[in-house]
RNA sequence: GUGGGCGUAGCUCAGACUGGUUAGAGCCCUGGAAUGUGGCUCCAGAGGUCGGGGGUUCGAAUCCCCUCGCUCACCCCA
């Protein structure tokens, strides 16, 4: 006996690594946040759209780029069982894109504003603000080169974020260029360190053959020290991506957003091109981006889609809640129940239960207590969950076919008939 | 993948450095305080083989080794 309950204690399962468990307490503020991001984005005239969790993989391999840290060693890949790789996506933009072009929503209209919610998963090892399974909202809007939708993408994130009531943001933003630029550019970077290769760390020193523009991103003190000295991009844009970067800029100024251009970010999703940026936060820690997202003008076309230019953001849910609770920002609590039922003795319960029931169908939300709790037990679960009212069931009562009803707040009580009771709550006795 | 910190009651932790009688506290939980009423207070009670395994020792929560888990950082990102 005693052996057995050892083992089971062993048997115990846990939740996987890098997931958790949204309690009860917790999930109105799950509720209020996807309610804000919906009505905020619906405002700004997205539509929400919801793909699968997994995709085949080849998606991201093609999507995200071969090379990037994701597809190297952070997705949860797996066959199915005719041997075709899946695996859960790590991100919602080339999901989206794969569901544009499979649905043909390039023929139906010019631009298409889509927003989703969801969960996504990353296989890395878990630290403050990094899950294994994790929320994201994010926008996308695909069928125009214009800037004003880069801008737009940025302002709609931020209206969510200031709803919430999120604090000390600050918004990054950079250009990375197109497909040529950035080839020049990034000729004239490795130019640049070749001669200094000696002096880098060794994981820079592989980026430098793999994805030199990473090396801008090292925090070794080494490598910033050569990296400080280094060409920049936005020295290298041409023409049509500087205008644009320009353009980005001045719609930002006009509306007064304060932004920081950082030459430097670079960000691990390859798709990115032109206009970049980032929304940090002070209070997250290490993992202090709370969005981040860009332009993405080459990967419609790079899905199989025409060349079709789009710009998007993605915004990790668990990151806003961290900063909420860092700045103690509230949020709406759990309603409490309207009535508690409580009998005096189990010979009641009948009754009660029929009565619960009858309170229930006209649209108030009711409980009571199932096992054989004493009155004065009863009452106290009635006040720990909130109730508003306490109905009452004894032998008295019942001879005169009334309940006893107890508002919990003013602690006044009377009784009411059975017959009337429906009445008599609609009424007002509930305000 | 590489490093640091931490695992003692449901929760927050003390005890560990300087091994030694039944391992503690607060909160929470359960029951009770003139018989049918919440909070506070008071009383009583439940709950841990000290993450797991091995070793040293007369004796281990405490020292050593292994292992698992959590956590933070690097990396990367939301």
């Amino acid at each position: 006996m005693l052996k057995k309950e050892k083992e089971s204690k062993k048997l115990f399962i846990k939740v996987p690594k890098g997931t958790q468990d949204i309690l009860p307490e917790d999930t109105p503020k799950w509720y209020y946040i996807k309610n804000i991001i919906r009505e905020i984005l619906t405002k700004y005239g997205y539509q929400e759209i919801r793909t699968p969790s997994f995709e085949y993989t080849e998606l991201f391999v093609r999507g995200i780029g071969e090379s990037t840290d994701i597809v190297t060693k952070e997705m949860f890949t797996f066959p199915d069982r005719k041997g075709r790789s899946l695996t859960l996506r790590p991100e919602g933009t080339a999901p989206v894109v794969r569901a544009y072009l499979e649905n043909k929503m390039d023929r139906s209209s010019q631009v298409v504003k889509l927003f989703y919610i969801g969960p996504m998963f990353r296989c890395e090892k878990p630290q403050a603000g990094r899950f294994r399974q994790f929320n994201q909202f994010g926008i996308e809007v695909i069928g125009t080169k214009s800037p004003v939708v880069d801008v737009e993408v940025i302002i709609a994130a931020l209206e969510i974020y200031k709803k919430l009531g999120l604090k000390n943001l600050e918004i990054l933003i950079n250009s990375v260029g197109c497909k040529r630029c950035r080839a020049i550019y990034v000729q004239k970077l490795k130019e640049f360190i070749k001669d200094k290769k000696d002096f880098l760390c060794s994981e820079c020193v592989n980026r430098y053959e793999k994805n030199p523009l990473r090396i801008l991103d090292c925090k070794k003190d080494n490598c910033q020290k050569i990296i400080k000295t280094a060409p920049i991009i936005t020295d290298y844009l041409c023409q049509e991506c500087k205008q644009h970067f320009k353009e980005v800029k001045s719609y930002l100024n006009d509306l007064k957003i304060k932004y920081y251009v950082e030459p430097r970010l670079v960000r691990g999703l390859d798709y990115y091109t032109k206009t970049s940026f980032e929304i940090v936060s002070g209070e997250l820690g290490a993992q202090n981006a709370i969005g981040g997202g860009g332009r993405y003008d080459d990967l419609v076309e790079e899905l199989g889609g025409k060349p079709t230019p789009a710009v998007g953001f993605a915004a990790g849910i668990e990151r806003m809640i961290i900063v909420m609770n860092q700045q103690k920002i509230g949020w709406p609590k759990n309603k409490g129940l309207d009535i508690f039922v409580a009998k005096v003795s189990e010979r009641n319960k009948n009754i009660a239960f029929k009565l619960l029931q009858k309170i229930r169908n006209a649209g108030l939300s009711a409980d009571m207590d199932y096992s054989a709790k004493s009155l004065k037990s009863q009452m106290r679960i009635a006040h720990k969950i909130g109730a508003k009212y306490t109905m009452i069931i004894g032998e008295e009562e019942i001879s005169k076919n009334m309940v006893t009803l107890r508002n919990m707040k003013t602690k006044e009580q009377k009784e009411v008939e059975v017959d009337n009771l429906i009445n008599e709550l609609e009424k007002g006795s509930l305000g």
